[in-house]
DNA sequence: ATGCCTCCCCGAGGGAGA
């Protein structure tokens, strides 16, 4: 089974180059962020077209997210628990059934700029509380997946210029510090399990010529609990999706499952 | 780089992103 994470960055700006993508990358599941549309606004007929069945959790202008499944969708959760006045459209989880059931996270965290600040707080907090799902998950031996934008540059060499980026909310000591306590609770990295070293990237700025220049950061990640992690057969990261036409600022990154 | 593009809102130009 072949599961991606991709922040498009507006489901209507991406209206081609988002099932161009699907059309030749054939994932089983595709989780979605900033989508920024509504539901009512999602063209989930393109999809549902190509035989995906389509489940949204949206908001008008920001954030917003998806999942795109060829299985069908179970038990569908929109909204991370732990703050009920949370208005932002940053989580969805599904299951979906191959030989077993996998338990899908599809999760887009705050940036969190200006750090500090209430936006910044806004991001920690979001962290403890998507520590306390995660928590959850390996308690009840879940086969599991938490992927998406975690707006997190874990390491130095996780940034072509790490030395651009340390006042900034991506990469604050204070941030990769939640990171890591989440996937310190037992989670392993998909990407980082297949592929040492640096140069291994998922967003690219739009602005000062940043593609071209490889001026690029790793913050779209896959966590597995050990269950998940024990199905593990191959992951990438579809970087040349990057240079085409229209494209997003970031592009997918994708973990294939014995499941 | 207190922001070089691009997205959204709409029907101008500002907020947000990372």
């Amino acid at each position: 089974m072949k599961i991606a994470t991709f922040n498009i960055n507006g489901i209507k700006a991406r209206a081609n180059a988002l099932p161009a993508w699907l059309e030749e990358s054939q994932p089983d599941v595709a989780v979605l962020q900033e989508i920024k549309s509504v539901d009512e606004g999602f063209p989930r007929d393109l999809f549902e077209d190509m035989g995906y069945n389509v489940e949204t959790h949206g908001q008008k202008s920001f954030n917003g997210v998806a999942i795109l499944s060829k299985l069908p969708l179970e038990d569908v959760v929109r909204g991370l628990p732990g703050d009920d006045g949370d208005e932002q459209a940053r989580w969805i989880e599904a299951t979906v059934v191959g030989t077993q059931a996998v338990r899908l996270c599809g999760l887009y965290l705050p940036n969190g700029n200006p750090a500090p600040g209430p936006k910044y707080d806004y991001k920690l907090a979001w962290m403890e509380r998507l520590r306390t799902r995660a928590k959850a998950l390996l308690e009840n031996e879940e086969t599991a997946l938490m992927l998406g934008d975690y707006n997190v540059i874990p390491l130095p060499e996780d940034a072509a210029r790490p030395g651009a980026w340390t006042e900034d909310a991506l990469f604050l000591p204070q941030t990769r510090a939640a990171f890591r306590k989440i996937v310190n609770l037992g989670f392993t990295d998909a990407f980082r399990a297949r592929h040492l070293g640096p140069g291994h990237y998922s967003f690219w700025d739009y602005q000062a010529n940043s593609w071209e220049r490889n001026n690029g950061i790793r913050i779209d990640h896959i966590l597995m609990t050990p269950q998940a992690a024990d199905l593990m057969t191959g992951c990438g990261i579809d970087r040349e999706v990057r240079g085409r036409e229209k494209p997003s600022d970031h592009v997918p990154v994708w973990v294939d499952l014995a499941a």
